[in-house]
DNA sequence: CGCATATCTGATATAAAATCTCAGCTGAGC
DNA sequence: GCTCAGCTGAGATTTTATATCAGATATGCG
């Protein structure tokens, strides 16, 4: 978690504080979250800071909820997108999809050269599909009711 | 551009303004911008309001910038994604590219169902690219495996 | 060690973007 | 006209993130 020194910044206590509190997240998270998981003498700006930097460097990545609002999340390395639940805003990483060579082939067509591209999914994850047909153990349906849904921006 | 009526909102004169200034844009534009442009009578919360509604109508869509900025544009009626350079931001309309279909077969696996997505395409188009061979010539190659840092999402 | 200095930090101000509030206005139907 | 639900404008408010800047602190070098 201290890949700080390999781009040349300090190893700080307040930088160090961050891994730790970041190293415990299980899910993605607010930067608001961590901060006030933190001790109090960090200040927000030193936490929105570091997060940059983090996520500069992959070992963060950031997830864009269909609300809009904005997560970070420990990155599995390369390249990846996520499947956003919108019912329980879990997030899955999307292996097996090569959308890269679609979208380089539709691109070419229009003489555009790409150079990144920013895409989230979103939908139902096995848990919160209404018709869950047969998975893996995982019973629990959260049946809160959240009818807004769709659009591809 | 009236098509409010459908959705049984009232034809206002604030409404009809605004309709005729997204008419005259060229491109996308800030929700700010277009304000500057109405008579100063109009108050921008009712900018707002009714970009919302022509979104939701599918008049307008919604084009996120690299840097964040979000910008509107007259919709092309369907689905469909935006190549946006990162020079000039101007928006093309990608064309002829089905990434749902992969989408929907990646997720799969991971037993997601998917509602809905959000991709937005960065890159240089054909004017802004360096080393621009030819433009209408289909020949170009862009095989060039330059060093596709690729920051996606 | 101890020092010098470039980097980093926290508190706070600030910015930007969009929504909320609410009293007053207005257009669609009668 | 007349009524009233829907709409509007002004400004306050919220949210999220960055800018500012004096003071603190790593780090490299003696």
């Amino acid at each position: 978690m201290e890949a700080f020194q390999d781009r040349g910044y300090r190893s700080t206590s307040p930088r160090r504080a961050i891994a730790v509190a970041i190293g415990a997240e299980q899910h993605h998270f607010p930067a608001e979250e961590l901060w006030r998981k933190l001790p109090r003498s960090i200040g927000i700006a030193t936490v929105y800071r570091t997060l940059k930097i983090l996520v500069d460097a992959d070992v963060l990545c950031r997830v864009l909820l269909e609300d809009g609002g904005l997560r970070y999340q420990l990155s599995h390395r390369g390249h990846h997108h996520h499947l956003i639940c919108t019912e329980c805003e879990v997030s899955l990483d999307l292996i097996g999809c090569d959308i890269e060579d679609t979208l380089e082939y539709a691109s070419h067509i229009h003489n555009f050269e790409i150079t990144g591209h920013w895409l989230e999914v979103y939908g139902l994850c096995a848990d919160c599909a209404p018709d869950e047909q047969e998975i893996s153990g995982r019973g629990s349906t959260f049946a809160r009711d959240d009818s807004h849904a769709d659009h591809c921006h």
